[in-house]
Parts: structure tokens; sequence; C-alpha cells
DNA sequence: TTCGTGACCAGATTCGAAATCTGGTCACGG
DNA sequence: CCGTGACCAGATTTCGAATCTGGTCACGAA
């Protein structure tokens, strides 16, 4: 049995666990125990229970990045923040530990956040530089308004990404049906806030750069992942 | 001295403690002591304590409430999603019942949250028709989108409130610096997301029916408070 | 008679010490 | 040499006793 294969089912198995049953009620036996391995040899792999949920976690935002750089590849347009955050409503809403994360938030997550804040505080800057960096590339290539602070519709569109995912929760019963179109209303909502006639070749023009950005994050992300382990 | 200024000042000392304490540590005995009255006294105004902290904060938000209507009377261009959300914003986060109850949340208002979403599930329900006339006479008069169904605006709008709001509590470290900036991007992203070009001729002649729903919805907020008297 | 009051009560909340549980280690065995 | 589970210290839970608090009401002042 190779050890990163045992290493995958873990975290699986820790996701479920995290999901079901809150950060405060999953213990490393029980991981252990579904694994299928001794307690000790989880610890042969991360070097505690925190550094494990957070590699869950990150994990899971790793996986909707792969997914969001592979739709950029595979179209231009995709680079318009509602395009990107569009698709993103939807794998973050599909993806439980995600969505626990958004919508539960401290019943699910517990201290997990306050943990992640700390361990994750470089890496939340770099993902600040990141969509600054995105947004202002957007701007040169003439496919957002550029007559409002480039820092000032980055705060826009983070409060206004807070408030969707939210609202998910918040207003579950006054909200339109399904999510898809949630997710279309949100979208169509950060089109008009910031964006400009979309044009296919500005857009390809503007996307290796972007797409650069997002895979220097999901490597900065990796290497956290790797800073979780034991060696 | 007088029942109702009896009234004022019990109102107003719970007030004081309940943004001082929080929800759970406030008892009424403390806020007898401090408006100089007698604890039986309390109970010969509302009915229980929850009655006495709910009607705190439907006065907060009355009093924001008659704010806005001030200013609708006074200049029809504050029927504006984006003129009326940013004066509201400012408004509540100046006042601390109103930005506990949006940014702190939990630790303050306790289970005031739950209690309040029981006891006014009926006005709620009134502040939602009320928000969707106000949509529906904006989009008459040419003053909104028509391209989007008003429901959908309206959630858009609500998302994005909750979101400003919650994002002045979750992304403190990484926001513009002032209240005003911050509330100044709300007001224009909203009015990007939308509305069309402002007509002032249009707002006077859509002022007087919003101005009646919101009337309206006043007394209902004030007829709610009389329910939670004893008498 | 009317209005305000605080002593009083039942039930909720808190406290604290004992009992239990859990993250993390490490000596052992396969 | 790698995987393991018994073991330990410290954290968490339990649960009954002690305390506190919302709400009442008999009483007394006006």
């Amino acid at each position: 049995m190779e050890r990163s294969e045992r290493g995958e089912r873990i975290l699986e198995v820790a996701g479920e666990l995290l999901v079901a049953w809150g950060y405060g009620r999953v213990t490393i036996d029980e991981i252990a125990r579904r694994a299928k391995v001794g307690k000790g040899t989880v610890y042969l792999h991360w070097k505690t229970k925190d550094a494990l949920l957070l590699t869950v976690v990150l994990k899971a935002k790793t996986r909707a990045l792969q997914r969001h750089l592979a739709r950029m590849r595979a179209d231009p347009l995709e680079v318009l923040p509602s395009r990107m955050m569009g698709a993103y409503y939807g794998d973050f809403l599909a993806e439980p530990v995600l969505r626990a994360l958004y919508t539960d938030d401290v019943d699910v997550l517990g201290r997990l956040n306050d943990s992640s804040k700390k361990e994750f505080a470089e890496l939340v800057a770099l993902g600040d530089r990141v969509l600054c960096r995105h947004l202002e590339a957007l701007r040169e290539h003439g496919l957002m308004y550029e007559d409002t602070d480039v820092r000032h519709q980055q705060y826009a569109l983070l409060a206004t990404a807070t408030g969707f995912f939210t609202a998910e929760a918040l207003l579950f019963d006054r909200a339109p049906d399904t999510p898809e179109i949630r997710g279309g209303i949100f979208a169509e909502s950060l089109r008009r806030m910031l964006e400009t006639t979309p044009s296919y070749d500005a857009a390809a023009a503007a996307a290796p750069e972007i797409i650069a950005l997002y895979e220097e994050f999901e490597a900065r992300s990796a290497e956290e992942m790797r800073r979780q382990l034991r060696n």
C-alpha cells in the first residue's frame, strides 16, 4: 500500500467526517478507524489534527481553483469576474466542505477558521494580490470600468461575493428557487457592477497573464499543504 | 413623572446595556436600577424581557427608517436604491444597536435574532413586499433596468447589502479606510447593478407612492412595538 | 382607588470537581 | 524500517449543588 494513497484515504475520510460531524466532534481515532489505519499513522502524515483538517479545506479550495484554471484555459472569457465567480459559486455550493465553510460556518468549522486565519495569513495576502493584479489586467485590456479605484472594485467584488454566499444561508426562505438561478443573478450583478462589453479578443489577450497568476497561487497552495505534513 | 417618559428612559438604558453587555448578560434588575425604577415597573410597561429588548431593536430600526423617509421627502432622488442604501449604511453603522446587529451578531444579540424572526415574521414579510413594490415603482418610472425579473433584482439588492454589512466585520483588515468610502462603494455598486441614468422628474413622480409604502411600514412597526407592551 | 415597588418563587443558569475523552508520543513488534 | 496502539497529560464533559434571574403579586404610598 502506497504512502500517498494512504494519505489520500485519510484526507477523504477526514473530509466526510468534518462535514458530517463538525470540527469539534471529529476525532483522530475515528478518522484512523474509518481509514483502516492505526492512529499513529495519521501522525506519520500530518503534524497535528489542525494541520490535517486545514489540508482538507485547502484541498477542496485547490480543486475549485483547478476547475477555474481549466475553464479559463478552455475559454478566455472565463477571466471575467462575472463568469469566474458565477462558476465558482456553483463549485463551492457543490463541494460539501466549502459549502459548510460559507454557510454553516461556526458550527461545522469551529475554530478551524481562526486557525486558518493565522496559519494562512500569507496565503490570503497572496490571494488578495492575485485578485488585484487580475482586475488590473482586465482594466488594462478594457474589460472592466476604469473610472473607479481598482482597490474599491476589489472590495466591491469581495463584499458582494460574501453577500451572495451568506445570503445562501441567511435568506434561504426568500431566495429564488435553484442554485443555478441564484448563481446567474450573482454573475449578472457582478457583470453590471464591474464589466464593460465583453470582447473575446481582449479576453484572449489578457488570459495568459491572469492564468499565470492563478497558477502561481495554486503552486503556493500546494506548498502550503506540504508545509502541513510531518516531513 | 410621566409614564411614557419613564418608558423612554427604560428603553434608553436597556439599549446602552444591550450594546455594552450583550443580550445574555443584561438583567432586568440592572435596567431597573439604572433607570431608577422598581423592577416591577419594567413589567408594567413590557410583557417580557424579550419584548423590551425587541422594542429596543425595533426602535433603532424605526429611527433609521424615519431618517430615510425624511431624506426621501426632501430629495426625491433618495428613492434610488443606491442613494437609499448608501445613506442607510451610514445610519446603521452609526447606530450602536444596529451596528451590533449587523457586525457582532451572535455575541451581542444572542437569541434575540431567533426571537425576532418568530415574533416579527409578519413584519419581515411586509418589508419584503414593500421593497418589491418600491422596485416595481422605480421600474415603472424608468429608473431601474427592466430586462431582469424584479424578484431577482430584489435578491441581488438584499444579498449585496448583506455582503457589505458582513464585510464590515469580515474584511475589516483589508477594507478601504473610512466608512464613508465603503458606503460610497456600496452605493456605486448598487447604482451600476440596478439603476438607469437618474432623472429628477421621474424620481419626483415615483416618490409619493414609494414614500407611502414606507409610511405604511413605519405604521406597522409602531403597531408591532405597541403589541410588545403590557396593555 | 391607583400606581409603583421589591420580596419572593420556580425554573434556568452557572460552578466546580470528578470522570471521561482526545491529541499526540513512542517503545515495540512484524 | 515502517506501522501501531497503549499510554500520558491536559482538555472537555458531566452532573448535582449553589446561585442567579425573569416574572408575579401582596402591600403600601399617594
